[in-house]
DNA sequence: GAACTAATACTCGATTTCGAGTACTTGAGA
DNA sequence: TCTCAAGTACTCGAAATCGAGTATTAGTTC
């Protein structure tokens, strides 16, 4: 069994509103909207409504009352019990001590890289620089007018926080631009080799790694040093 | 339907690995450790299975030969086809070109901050600080060791990647952690009144908000300009 | 050569996740 | 007053995800 029994992202938003004061699901999916945290976590109806349904059953929330507006479909309100506080308390805890290993998408961009020769991954990276810039852009804007509405800092730290990490990467993603353009880049010079190998010859990347020292010679020492099991 | 058949991203790196040439499931897995990729793409064996299956059906790769290794189970090689080199390549280039959305789980903690004292929060992030400390210290290791071993950078940029994402969270966490202590982050003197009514009153958050004047007088004008609905 | 550990190569099915679809209502404009 | 878009409040089933479990074999140590 996970750690969590209920273990979405968004069960943690639900159990946070729901401390605030009992709602409905659909409720709680509008407080986050206009509050800004669906920004911060996914929110999507069908999970909404599946997790819910799993924290009613794990005891962290329970119905209050079902009530009926006119001729529309009836809405559950529910409330936070004891456990559940409990819960929300000790995950917020692990939350924020705990860094938790995640995996970010460029990261399994990045790990293949020299599938594309480094004139196309250079146009990539541009491309998504510009992308990464409109972010940037956006987030600042909206600092900028939450500001104005003198909301304070506190109630927006997650998007401070997110607005760091979109910098980091704004960085990173241009310091290996930079690099791969200028061949600062060590092992470059292979790559670039590699790729007039495979397109000319039609060439089979694999075969390459098999007789290196037939294709480049010499001049990559450490070509010969991988582990056969790696190559 | 998703935009990709199969969208999960261990199948991007099923596809990079039968780009290189053809092997059985299990052989990919022990590959993508060997090298290293299994640090940047969450690889588990059941999804591993499923994600060949999904890639077979959408004709993205075939199964070329089925061994048999003395009395161990059948071991069923597959081979990437065109329509899945064209899949990767297309893939590849949507990881690297264009950001996607990501929500990470320090994000989610923050949004709910308020819930906890700041005496609190700033103890769990000095223990997240220390926690980042470690990973930083172990990565910067292994591309040490990556680096002595001559290996080129041009194979670990996805490790040189996460540790940007990394000590962009360190600095980020320990800039907010010292605001909060010196009390120099806006709305932190709101916070603690808050936390000392609730704990003293035992009063629910909500009812601060419903009538802000009561409880906090005219302190914080900001307060009563919170639309009603985002309360 | 017996016993044990590590590695090989998967399988299974219970949850989770998703997002498109549905059905009603309200309000604004023509 | 009719229409039409936007909002409200969910439902549903297909697909993905997971990780513990299984069964065999190779290697190591006493």
């Amino acid at each position: 069994m996970a750690r969590r029994k209920v273990a979405n992202p968004l069960a943690f938003a639900v159990l946070g509103s729901l401390g605030e004061r009992p709602m409905h699901p659909y409720e709680i999916s509008t407080m986050l909207k206009s509050r800004g945290k669906g920004m911060s976590i996914k929110l999507n109806y069908g999970s909404l409504y599946s997790v819910v349904g799993a924290l009613e059953k794990a005891g962290f929330i329970e119905a209050v009352e079902t009530v009926r507006d006119g001729n529309r479909p009836e809405k559950t309100v529910y409330a936070i019990t004891a456990a559940g506080r409990a819960e929300f308390d000790d995950w917020l805890a692990e939350l924020l001590g705990k860094p938790e290993r995640e995996f970010s998408q460029l990261e399994a961009g990045l790990a293949y890289l020299p599938a594309f020769s480094p004139d196309r991954v250079v146009e990539l990276l541009d491309q998504r620089v510009k992308g990464l810039v409109a972010e940037v852009e956006q987030l600042e804007a909206a600092h900028e007018s939450m500001t104005s509405m003198k909301l304070p800092r506190i109630f927006w730290v997650e998007s401070e926080f997110r607005l760091a990490l979109v910098q980091a990467e704004l960085t990173y993603v241009r310091r290996l631009a930079r690099a791969i353009r200028t061949d600062g880049l060590e092992g470059s010079g292979f790559w670039r080799q590699t790729h007039q190998l495979v397109e000319k010859l039609g060439l089979q990347p694999a075969d390459l790694l098999k007789d290196p020292v037939k294709y480049f010679g010499e001049e990559f020492p450490w070509l010969q040093e991988i582990p056969p099991d790696a190559r």
